[in-house]
DNA sequence: TTATCATTTCCATATTATTGGAAATATGAA
DNA sequence: TTCATATTTCCAATAATATGGAAATGATAA
């Protein structure tokens, strides 16, 4: 739950967003905080100050490679907080038309993080 | 984008994240205000606002039944969220081991967002 | 109407997050 | 070593959010 709460807070910033998104699109791959400003057009120090609070929220992982600092997302921690925010729907009886679909989407999610 | 940002910032909170993730377990009925005040121990001013938060938000539907407020999840928009949060995965390339299950998540979430 | 219960609004206070220039640090290249 | 590039830390000003008691509003029942 704090763990919940720290990542959301995390997410709920354009900047920050929109740098998660950038990463997942990246894959495992990652890319250096340099091309992320770039990408975004964030001033280095803001850049960092919003790296470090996605790294503090473990939705993103650093490594260094040469001069660069290399950012990717960390997909076993995003899928965990996805699954959090749909499980237990209608409290596990058979869900109505309304929101089936969200325990279709937990149920995936569920599969997906046990297979990490 | 936006949209995104207010939902997560609503979700961002302890008391919030835990209204909301009682309504999803509520399910489409939803409950009354009262019930989940008792059920979180918060006071009526503080759940108030939390209520606003989170309706203006997009992730709860409020209805009038006699003179009780309901309150359920918003069942789609939560979904649309969730997708928001994996889709593009590796770019649309087919995905390495390490964010894989993201991607089938995502997927899975499209699935179920389309037939709402 | 009058009483009762449910919920929201008002409000002042307290706390926390965000910004980005300039300087510091770190790595590798010449 | 000296230079160039990449990233982070420092800092202080600014802005946004959370709290909950008390009063107001809304809804129904007697």
């Amino acid at each position: 739950m704090k763990g919940a709460v720290t990542a959301l807070s995390a997410l709920a910033h354009e900047s920050r967003l929109g740098v998660y998104r950038l990463l997942v699109t990246a894959g495992p791959e990652g890319m250096a905080a340099g091309a992320i400003a770039d990408a975004l057009r964030l001033p280095p120090a803001t850049l960092s100050f919003h790296l470090k609070e996605l790294s503090r929220a473990r939705l993103a992982i650093s490594r260094q490679e040469g001069r660069y600092v290399i950012y990717s997302a960390n997909f076993g921690n995003a899928l965990k907080l996805v699954n959090y925010l749909t499980e237990n729907c209608c409290g596990g009886r058979s869900c109505l038309p309304e929101c089936a679909p969200a325990a279709e989407a937990a149920a995936a999610a569920v599969i997906g993080a046990e297979t990490l």
